[in-house]
DNA sequence: TTGACAATTGAATAACTATTCAACTATAAT
DNA sequence: ATTATAGTTGAATAGTTATTCAATTGTCAA
């Protein structure tokens, strides 16, 4: 009984590469993180809140106009933004205000957008 | 009854910034594919593929045994990554050899790596 | 204090998705 | 030809998640 059983179903066909690559893996709790931010990121209307919120601050019923969703959709998606931190608020009586509380959104969504449409060209 | 009932259920309390971020809001379809490309790399799963990928050209068991998952469970993963244009493969005989097709996953990854250390030392 | 409205919240539902399992194809070696 | 292995695939399952609905909180104005 070989050693690679008790991790998965398969042989090891290149020892050296699953090796050198291996020793280059980061923690398991990094990819983690990565997946979660991305993820957050990964749903057309955190997208596009978020697109929003890159040009102006806005109150809740604001971005609900914007996207032609609910108030209370759009709050489920904001109290997600801000637990993993990409957006902050502030309160001014009745209303409350959302802005980007990350700088990195931003790049994130520049080479995303180039990424679409260098794909869109190879298409063609 | 106001226009606006029809879109959502609440008023729109600053016609100004709405009307501003509505004429800068870039098409439904190109928020679809972006929240999409986010939604592929962000699982932990899909993450640990495209970086390992990131260090070598791989076939499928070299895969499983570097994340000690099943084949199957990568092959299925590996379909995905495919049909988005993400990675690439060449057949050599019995084994698939997979690719990263995507200069900018690499970008993405590195920014999103900037986000979190970021946001740990934030949390010190 | 009462009514109106902004926003949040929890529960429920419906849709989606990652992994497993079993069956299958294709290639190589005996 | 037969056997073994690499890889793919479809169906099933279990877990997750976005939106809706209803109820609630907090603030302002009358």
């Amino acid at each position: 009984m070989s050693k690679n059983e008790f991790i998965c179903d398969c042989n090891i066909i290149h020892q050296d590469v699953v090796d050198k690559t291996l020793s280059k893996m980061l923690q398991q709790d990094l990819f983690n993180k990565l997946a979660e931010f991305f993820k957050i990121i990964g749903d057309s209307t955190r997208t596009k809140i978020l697109f929003a919120l890159d040009q102006n601050e806005m109150c809740v019923c604001d971005i609900a106009n914007v996207l032609g969703m609910s108030k209370s959709s759009i709050s489920h998606q904001l109290a997600m933004l801000r637990q993993s931190g990409i957006v902050k608020y502030r309160k001014e009586g009745k209303e409350v205000y959302y802005t980007l509380d990350d700088e990195h959104v931003k790049q994130v969504f520049e080479v995303g957008i180039e990424h679409i449409e260098h794909k869109e060209k190879e298409n063609k």
